[in-house]
Parts: C-alpha cells; sequence; structure tokens
RNA sequence: GUGGCCGUAGCUCAGUUUGGUUAGAGCGCCAGGUUGUGGCCCUGGAGGUCGGGGGUUCAAGUCCCCUCGGUCACCCCA
C-alpha cells in the first residue's frame, strides 16, 4: 500500500450505497409532500456573501463561530451556507416573485463546530419556506408538513414544541421583564452577566442554576401583545384541529435571533442523544426587509436528514428500499453471450446485471443470488449450441428453457 | 473552542494490566468439496508498515512524549 491514505474531512462522511437509495427515498417522501402542497423546488447556491448569512443574527453562534467563511480570488468575503432561510430570502429579494412564494429545498449546511452524535460540519437539510403574509393558517400548514413528513417515514416517538417570542410590539417589554426577574436570581457563570445582552437565552440553559430561575420566570406566551396572542390562539386551534399534538413550550427560544411569533421544533424522543431536535423553525417577519425587500413576512421550517434517519434507526422504521435487480445473466461460455442480453434487457427496461472474468458458474450464481435479482439467466454450452436461455426462479421453483428470442418475453412474464 | 474515552485485517473486536520467538477470532471476500447451478455446511487461501513520528529497552501492539484521526459530552443547532 502507498502512503497516505485520504479520508473525509472531519464532520464530512460519504454516503455509500444501499444507504444512498435511503437517501433518495426520504427525499422522495419529502419532495412529494412539498409539491402537493404547492411548494416548488428551489436551488441556490452553495456559498453566498458573507452578509447574508450575517442577517440571521450578528450575536448567533452560527455567525461568530460556525461560519465557513472565505475571500476569493477576486477579494470578494463569501461563506459557505450554514442555514436555510437566509438564500431563499435573499433569492426572493433577488428575483421579486409574485406572492405567495412556497419553495422548498434540500441542500448541504456547513458549520465549523466539533462533531458527535446527530452533528456534522456539513450536513444535509430539506426544508420550505413561504414568503407572503403573517396569516396564521399558513403556520399551521407549514407545522402540518413538517409533522405529515416525520409521519410518513414512520415516526411517532416525536414530541411538537410550540412557542411564541412575540414581535416588535411586546417582545422588548417582556424582554424588560425577563431582566428584571433574572436580576433577582442567582444563575450559572456563564449568564449571570450576559442575561443582560439576551435574557431569553437564560431559558434555554440546561445548568441547574438557570432551570431554577427559569421556573417562574414570566412566560412569553403570557406577554403577548393582544395581535400576538390571537395569532398564537389561532395556531394552537389549527393544530388542535388538524389533530397534531403539541405542548406549548415557553422556554423554546431557538438560537436564530429573526425569529418572530411562532417558534416550533420536534424532538424526536427515541433519540438518547444530546441533537434530538429533527426538525425547526419558525417565523420571521422582518427578514426580508432587513435585507433590503419589502416588508413580507415569512415562515419555513429545516430538517437535518442525518438526525432523522437516526431517529428512524431508533424507532426501527424507514429501513429504505431493498436495491434490487430483476435478472442476472450467468455465462460460462465466454461472456459474449452475457454481453448482448444485459443490453437488450436494459433497453427493454429491465434491470439487469452480470458476473465479468470468466468466473465459475458457482461464483456467477454466488454473485446472482447476492443481487437480489428474481432471475438467474444462465448460459451454458448447451443453451449455446441449441440457442436458448435457462431462466431460474432464485426464490426457489423449477427452471426453464426458452429460445434466445423469447428471453424478454419470458422475464416480462415471470416478474 | 473546552473536556472524557478510543485508534490492531474491508467490518466488529480479542491481545496492552505483569514488554519476550512467525499478531489472533468472527463476519465479509476468493477458491475447492459438488468437472452445468446460488442460499446451508465443511476445508483451505488472500488480506496487517498494530493511526503516524520520536523516545526508553537486549527486545515495544504492549511503557513514555508528541502528533493526527475517531467518538461522546459541553456550548449551540438540524
Amino acid at each position: 500500500m502507498a502512503g497516505e491514505v485520504f479520508k473525509a474531512p472531519t464532520g464530512t462522511h460519504d454516503v455509500v450505497p444501499p444507504t444512498s437509495a435511503r437517501w433518495e427515498a426520504l427525499e422522495r417522501v419529502f419532495a412529494d409532500l412539498a409539491t402537493r402542497a404547492g411548494f416548488g423546488l428551489l436551488r441556490t447556491p452553495v456559498f453566498e456573501d458573507l452578509a447574508v448569512f450575517k442577517r440571521v443574527g450578528e450575536a448567533t453562534d452560527v455567525v461568530r463561530k460556525e461560519m465557513y467563511d472565505f475571500e476569493d480570488k477576486g477579494g470578494r468575503h463569501l461563506a459557505l451556507r450554514p442555514e436555510g432561510t437566509a438564500p431563499v430570502v435573499r433569492s426572493f429579494v433577488q428575483h421579486r416573485p409574485p406572492l405567495p412564494w412556497k419553495v422548498w429545498y434540500q441542500a448541504p449546511m456547513f458549520r465549523y463546530e466539533r462533531p458527535q452524535a446527530g452533528r456534522y460540519r456539513q450536513h444535509h437539510q430539506v426544508g420550505v419556506e413561504v414568503l407572503c403574509t403573517d396569516d396564521a393558517d399558513l403556520d399551521v400548514e407549514v407545522i402540518a408538513l413538517g409533522h405529515d413528513y416525520l409521519r410518513q417515514l414512520g415516526l411517532h416517538q416525536v414530541t411538537l414544541l410550540v412557542n411564541s417570542l412575540g414581535d416588535a410590539t411586546c417582545k422588548p417589554a417582556y424582554l424588560d421583564a425577563l431582566r428584571a426577574h433574572f436580576a433577582t436570581r442567582t444563575l450559572c457563570d456563564e449568564h449571570k452577566e450576559r442575561y443582560v445582552e439576551n435574557p431569553l437565552r437564560v431559558l434555554d440553559c440546561k445548568r441547574e442554576a438557570c432551570v431554577g430561575a427559569s421556573a417562574d420566570a414570566p412566560r412569553m406566551v403570557d406577554n403577548l401583545c393582544e395581535p400576538c396572542g390571537a395569532h398564537f390562539a389561532r395556531v394552537t386551534a389549527g393544530l388542535t384541529a388538524a389533530g397534531i399534538d403539541h405542548t406549548v413550550e415557553s422556554r423554546l427560544v431557538r438560537g436564530l435571533d429573526y425569529y418572530t411569533r411562532t417558534t416550533f421544533e420536534f424532538q424526536a424522543d427515541a433519540l438518547d442523544a444530546a441533537q434530538s431536535g429533527v426538525l425547526g423553525g419558525g417565523r420571521y417577519d422582518g427578514l426580508v426587509e432587513s435585507m433590503g425587500g419589502p416588508p413580507t413576512p415569512g415562515i419555513g421550517f429545516g430538517s437535518g436528514i442525518e438526525r432523522v434517519l437516526l431517529a428512524c434507526d431508533a424507532e426501527g422504521v424507514f429501513p429504505g428500499p431493498e436495491a434490487s435487480i430483476d435478472v442476472f445473466v450467468v455465462d460460462v461460455t465466454g461472456g459474449e453471450t452475457a454481453r448482448d442480453l444485459v443490453l437488450e434487457l436494459r433497453r427493454a427496461g429491465l434491470g439487469a446485471e452480470r458476473a465479468y472474468d470468466g468466473r465459475s458458474m458457482k461464483s456467477q450464481m454466488k454473485q446472482a443470488d447476492r443481487s437480489g435479482a428474481r432471475l438467474a439467466l444462465i448460459v451454458g454450452d448447451d443453451e449455446l449450441a441449441a440457442g436458448e436461455v435457462t431462466v431460474r426462479p432464485l426464490s426457489g421453483g423449477d427452471q426453464d428453457r426458452v429460445p434466445r428470442t423469447d428471453v424478454i418475453d419470458r422475464v416480462r412474464k415471470l416478474l
């Protein structure tokens, strides 16, 4: 063996067959659901102007320390996409499409973090965004899409948490109330100073001191202004009407600063790993404006494919398709028949494979077995001389010899 | 960025505590048993610079240092 063996970079992974077929199947499930709900596929570049992502919040970890940013040969400061919403909004502002703009995506995301269970430097998300209105029915529709997606994969041990962060009217007053509350409490080392800057973070902190201080803290949902309260009430009522169980979690803050009003997250209870959030999102009514577009409310979610598949593994659901072909051609006469026959079969729309290198019949039959093919087509000296092919069902049963010219018809009948 | 654990065959791992001749197993792969037939079984085979570098020693997979990688957790997120 010569020298260095290269490996995929830290935090990245190859998706190798047959696992890749499972990914394709998952993406198809999502694409079908989104398409039926009126969403079109949006493909955006893998990198954007760094400033696009800074709009998700200068104070967030994603922007402060997890960005894969770089300067290109033209001196432009670019960054690999760390999340899905900002590029969609940038694209919206650039193209100004007619409303409502409902798009879905399926794309790799990049964050410079230390990898661990369910977290990678390159991970993949499917997601949707709707830009148009702050109609609460849209919140319900988007959350329901996420719910149905997870359900269609077979996941059942999933908890939906919802919250409202209020808007420009009620959020500031609530933050003041929170600050006043925490000022009288003992917080963890990290937050005892930082709470002034962003008191919502304390609600998200899992350290004992902060958990205690948060327990009787004022709840945003109790301090919403009238429009926000009415909006949130219609969202939760809509979820109930849709038969979607949900829990109002006033500490669901989420890490991106652009969220207003509704935030939500589906957690996979079957995952004992620390990363159990499999689908999360929310409303961002000020983001389009901050990117230079006309005031346009928006809502969406992202869902990590790797994590969702981990959750599927934990529940033992969504195994993915069995990779198999229709027929396997076994040729011990030199290989010319196999060479011609697999092409004929494939051109006829059938899945056909063969062995190479003139292996023994036993070896070729073994490969046929492993291939998962339903039928083996066997060509030996007798068949070659007679202008025939032996058709053998690999799951058992009697084999049969048919004229070479009738092979495709016979195969079609037997499949 | 901080911390714990772990790097031995393609994969999963013994062996490391008490350094000692040619480093093992299961699975997988290849071949044979069955000279035209897969799955089950039996036999054999290929495949390792023991992550890399340095050090201690007569002798290092085993002890020490450094380094790279993996993994789990914190932070945060999908």
